[in-house]
RNA sequence: CGGGGUGUAGCGCAGUUUGGUAGCGCAUCUGGUUUGGGACCAGAGGGUCGCGGGUUCAAAUCCUGCCACCCCGACCA
């Protein structure tokens, strides 16, 4: 491809809408530009990376026998209703009505539609395993677009569906899928950890999330250097230990104006804050709940949410009313003692065992100490309802665990019997009897994972793309192209590497030098050759993104040079 | 959806407090001089000042309703 023919509007500012380095190093290189918020054209640079992401994710998927095929963004409503997802996915899927007035959605994801299309045609287990995938728009309506291509509305997802006849066999599947996915980020030279997740939406079997590391990342995982234990920050399971209390003391009602916080309380009561326990208000659906967790912890609402079987949107923290009318008391005082009748009370399994710990009274001003619990309330146990935090001991091997941060650029998820079930999937097996078809879903968000890479290749000049997913490998700079003899320097290096199968640019605008140089640096072409004033002499300049020293080499050997690097990286064509 | 902020030329911004009919840098076009790290000189084009309503002789500026976009919180590939 010619410079001058190309479409790659780059920019010297970065515009104001963007503050991720992948966000604003793709607008400034002329990759994507915004359509409406968290919705993006791609232009022809970005496309080819684009293509390099989907074509790796292809070839892996290929290599373990899933099949690729493709399915409509836009499908009935009644699925969904089949599957009970159409109002447990609630405001985030895009919905739209035909004509008639018949409702449709564009796909979120497309479990319903595959179980769909395979119970049509699945008789036999002689036909399982079978694993399908396609790459195609996924629709999103997400409360809060950001990120550039990290958090679209509308982005592209590789999903993959398994259906096998048994647990063992799902499992089987789901290893495959593992080994495929670490394949897939190892070539797009991404770092990252895959840790338990949680199952969220889809279901509620085993899951597994790919983690491409980065400071910008809004998954937050903990993991273990000792063991290999990592999980969301989500899922990972609190080790939490209560001392032994004093059970001995007698529950008396204690005034504490405007006492609020647990800091304030830690002041008041001068004792630290794992003495007290927080009573929180939620709202489920229309019901109030109250939970209980130690005064020096974070509720984990997604272990609540798992807890009360609710969908994630059906939670939200109860307004300051309904906590007036649940505990009859100004936000604050919240206690389990004297809730309003019919209020559900959870309690983190820790607080269960404590037997002298100071709550709220339900009463403005008032908190009750000497609290034990069994014998002054009792509440529903529920397991473990705590946020992990760094230094917490590693559920597995007791070692302090450690917290990072990085972008979800995979996972992979047991489905069980879920889809397969409520979608009526079965098969007759060896015996002639009727089963239900076990499931795995597994997706990999293309263009996000181009974003994540960007944050781990880049530096103050522009991107660095890897060899294996650069939109070219190689650019040709022609510094002067109205000097005759590097032109035609250039022109030919270009044609010999064009010959030999690599991806190349040719430089030939008619912009100073400093223009080409810029540019080549913040769209990140790997590899450059600069033919400028030596090229009469028949030499030009060979130089690797990212490292400042440049190589004078023969104009002869440049195809050459090209070569040697893509084996010292280990890079094949 | 809650809280905060912004909307003026393709991009980045000033002008709004104190109403008087729109400006700067970059980019674009023309001519010339330059030519290995985002050139210089001269000239030119480009704006429903987010949209609607109101106040006023007069609105980018004041009032009001709406919209869009960005940031902080809860979701996910």
């Amino acid at each position: 491809m010619r410079m001058n023919r190309m479409y790659m509007p780059t920019l010297r500012e970065v515009p104001s809408e963007a503050e991720l380095p992948s966000h604003q190093l793709l607008l400034r290189a002329g990759m994507i530009r915004k359509l409406v918020a968290g919705v993006y054209s791609f232009l022809p640079l970005g496309h080819r990376v684009f293509k390099k992401v989907e074509q790796i994710v292809r070839e892996e998927m290929d290599n373990i026998d899933s099949q690729e095929v493709l399915m409509s963004a836009i499908q009935p409503k009644e699925l969904w209703e089949e599957s009970g997802r159409w109002s447990k996915f609630g405001p985030e899927m895009f919905r739209l009505k035909d004509r008639n007035g018949r409702d449709f959605c564009l796909g979120p994801t497309h479990e319903e539609i595959f179980t769909d299309l395979i119970k049509n045609e699945l008789k036999s287990y002689k036909q399982l395993p079978l694993s399908l995938y396609q790459i195609q728009t996924k629709y999103r309506d997400e409360k809060r677009p950001r990120f550039g291509l990290i958090r679209a509305r509308e982005f592209v997802m590789k999903d993959a569906y398994t259906f096998d006849v048994d647990e063992a066999a799902m499992k089987e599947a789901y290893e495959l899928m593992w080994g495929a996915y670490a394949r897939v980020f190892e070539r797009c030279g991404l770092k990252f950890k895959i840790v338990q997740g949680d199952a969220g939406a889809m279901g509620d079997g085993v899951s597994h999330e790919f983690i491409a590391l980065s400071e910008y990342g809004e998954s937050f995982i903990a993991y273990c250097d000792s063991c290999d234990y990592a999980a969301t920050d989500e899922t990972a399971q609190v080790v939490y230990e209560v001392a032994e209390q004093d059970s001995s003391a007698e529950m008396q009602k204690v005034s504490t104006p405007g006492v609020k916080t647990i800091e304030e309380l830690e002041k008041f009561f001068n004792v630290p804050a794992s003495a007290f326990v927080k009573t929180l208000l939620f709202k489920a659906v229309d019901e109030v709940v109250a939970v209980m967790v130690p005064g020096d912890r974070e509720l984990n609402e997604i272990k609540l949410i798992n807890a009360l079987g609710c969908a994630e949107h059906e939670l939200e923290i109860a307004s300051e009313e309904d906590v007036k009318d649940a505990t009859g008391c100004d936000v604050g005082f919240a206690g389990p003692i004297g809730l309003k009748k019919g209020i559900r009370l959870l309690v983190d399994e820790r607080v269960a065992k404590m037997t002298n710990m100071i709550v709220g009274a339900n009463e403005t001003d008032f908190h009750l100490t000497g609290v034990a619990y069994g014998r002054d309330f009792e509440g529903e146990v529920s397991g473990d309802m705590l946020m992990v935090v760094e230094g917490d001991s590693c559920p597995v091997c007791g070692k302090p665990l450690s917290i990072d941060k990085g972008i979800e650029v995979g996972n992979i998820f047991q489905l069980g019997l879920k889809y397969s079930k409520s979608l009526n999937l079965q098969y007759l097996d060896e015996n002639g009897k009727s089963q239900y078809v076990w499931m795995g879903s597994h997706g990999i968000g293309i263009s996000r994972t181009m974003a994540a890479i960007i944050e781990q290749y880049y530096d103050e000049k522009g991107i660095m793309w890897p060899l294996a997913v650069a939109p070219y490998h190689v650019i040709v700079t022609v510094v002067d192209p109205k000097k005759a003899d590097q032109l035609e320097v250039g022109e030919k290096i270009y044609a010999d590497l064009k010959k030999r199968g690599v991806e190349v640019v040719l430089d030939d605008r008619k912009e100073r030098a400093g223009v080409k140089f810029n540019d080549a640096e913040l769209i990140g072409f790997p590899l450059r050759v600069t033919v400028g004033r030596d090229a009469k002499d028949g030499l030009v300049e060979f130089g690797v993104r990212g490292k400042d020293d440049k190589e004078k080499i023969e104009a002869d050997k440049a195809v050459e040079a090209v070569f040697s690097h893509f084996e010292e990286v280990g890079f094949e064509l």
